[in-house]
DNA sequence: TGAATAATTTAAAACGTTTTGAATTTTGAA
DNA sequence: TTCAAAATTCAAAACGTTTTAAATTATTCA
């Protein structure tokens, strides 16, 4: 291992002069800074980074902690978003620090990371109303970057427009003559199911449509959730069909397309069928059978964001300045048409 | 932040005994002790990481490092590991870094994560035959475990026993009858998928029985992967169709479900299939119809074995004493049955 | 040529631990 | 009591950077 102080020695210089010149200082020689450049470069010099941290301290580490589940396309999803962010991080010499967490405190993990590796920010995914994690950061003055967001929020995120992604369809919809649109949402506690809930809930109020207690359906985003719900609400066990379901997620209208299979309705004749749709690879909306109409937003558009968030938090850029809302984009394709003749009267 | 010093000075001792004290050294007084750990109780004393790390050369770090792609199957099963393992390991107090990368030349993001973090070793996923990630660390001289094995391997490693997943599976359905046994395999490049083309190959040999080119597909572990190869499988239009399909995973053997229904043949009546499960949730062997015969190793249970070698590698134990080979569990349900009795003769 | 200023370099401190080798205190036996 | 041995504590060095404040050297202008 070369040091600093091996360089300096070898050039006559002190370690001061040789940290600068390699640094780019401006205050250094061109000259010497040359030298010292290739004298590093044959050396083979790395520079320490724990003594760099120690003085600097900064770990130059992002930390990400999530809860460990079983559930794949929750997993998924934030793979994706792991992913693109640390490729990008990367380019900024930030590396991510990955935990999953079994702890029934989901705040202890975040206590045990700071403890152990000091990372510089968190990304904090799937915010709850009230989220402790975030009270713990904001108490602890660490810097983070929410995905998703929650109680209007004065932290930085970046989320969807979760509202109109709901509130959208459900003029869509309606626009087709449809009065009885069930919704096949995502878990409660999660900040993007609540906000859908208020678009969708509003937007028929605004249609003067009224939605009767089993038409709104929570759960897992499983094409088994989606099958199960959509049994449910098209047994006419609790009142008449819907002619619309609007699922949550594209692996929840997998589930409705068997459900509606299974009963012989034929979609969208009898059943109009819309998603919003994360572009989950190997989920693909175009390729269902018909053809899927969703909202769209590719959840690995998020990593960059996310990634730019951290970067300028780090610079000392405040929080409130770094909120971003994306608008998802409507496409229209077979999954929907006017709603059934019979079918018109809401419930 | 309260440092060693302060709480030295705070009790009029040393830094030197303070260490020593909380660091449960035998040298220090049983009563200094106590006081010492009751002290930087109140003080709420965080030892500093980096200074910890500057001298002890160690960062407590682990690498991981993906290949970026678009293939969800690898990512889930990809986290699945990673994820048992950074909560195995984060009991050990190692935290795990994660990096997906785009870059062509596989060797430099762990050239970069080495420059940057200083992992005090990595685990490397998906080897490949030479792999030029395993000469790197060799030739570091850092310690590593791989999921996976290649080459006569003489590192560290967990793999389950791939020739026998596909040996058995051969033989089980030699025993009903079958003569022409196709193969729906894995990326060709990676070793699990060159084992068990071994395997396979060997066994038919075996029983006396030849393989032709076409009845042996490499592939991406997904549904629409398996669908085409066996529609060209199963479409005779290079010979007679197999009586047995061996897929390399449920998501393989779900499209080859699909292709079987949309040609009007019946499992396990005109076709059986059997399949690798690495129990990955969501693609449940028990819930296809007819219920999958497998052989079964959750990719989950690669976590323990690999935190362990790990944890023994950081401890200074040989990476050739540190190889585990599971063998993976024949469970047989409905998707096999005797040859069908016009379809016995080989290929 | 000399003074003033600008450009470059330096020595030393700081970051907060762990560890080495020495020094001090305590204990036990004579 | 005294001395050796054991138990405990200490001062200082080490880890390898960055940064501050001071010192040196080079340049410019009169």
């Amino acid at each position: 291992m070369t040091t600093l102080k091996d360089i300096a020695s070898e050039l006559d210089l002190s370690p001061a002069t040789v940290s600068r010149a390699l640094n780019g200082f401006p205050e250094v020689n061109a000259r010497t800074k040359e030298l010292v450049q290739k004298t590093a470069e044959r050396m083979n010099y790395r520079p320490n980074q724990f003594a760099r941290q120690l003085v600097s301290g900064r770990s130059g580490m992002i930390g990400m902690i999530i809860k460990s589940t079983e559930e794949t396309y929750g997993n998924v999803a934030f793979f994706q978003v792991m992913s693109g962010l640390s490729t990008l991080l990367a380019e900024a010499d930030l590396d991510l620090i990955f935990q999953a967490s079994k702890d029934q405190d989901i705040v202890a993990p975040y206590e045990r990371m700071l403890k152990k590796t000091s990372p510089d920010a968190f990304i904090l995914m799937g915010p709850e109303k009230n989220d402790p994690r975030i009270n713990f950061l904001k108490s602890k003055d660490i810097p983070f970057v929410v995905h998703g967001s929650v109680d209007d929020p004065d932290y930085a995120f970046y989320d969807i427009d979760n509202k109109q992604v709901a509130s959208s369809v459900v003029d869509v919809l309606c626009d087709l003559g449809h009065s009885r649109i069930a919704m096949i949402n995502g878990p409660e506690p999660l900040s993007f199911a609540q906000e859908r809930r208020t678009g969708y809930l509003n937007s028929m109020r605004t249609h003067g449509l009224t939605v009767p207690d089993f038409a709104l359906h929570h759960g897992v985003l499983t094409s088994d959730q989606g099958y199960t719900s959509a049994l449910s609400l098209l047994s006419e066990r609790r009142g008449p069909r819907p002619s619309a379901i609007v699922c949550a997620s594209t692996t929840i209208a997998d589930g409705v397309y068997r459900a509606a299979k299974d009963l012989g309705l034929s979609i969208p004749k009898d059943l109009s069928v819309v998603a919003h749709d994360d572009a989950i690879p190997e989920m693909r909306a175009v390729n269902f059978e018909p053809a899927l109409t969703v909202t769209r937003s590719p959840i690995r558009d998020a990593s960059a964001p996310l990634a730019m968030a951290i970067q300028k938090l780090l610079e000392g850029e405040k929080p409130e300045d770094l909120q971003t809302i994306a608008k998802a984009e409507l496409i229209v394709r077979n999954s929907t048409a006017p709603a059934p003749k019979d079918r018109t009267d809401p419930w």
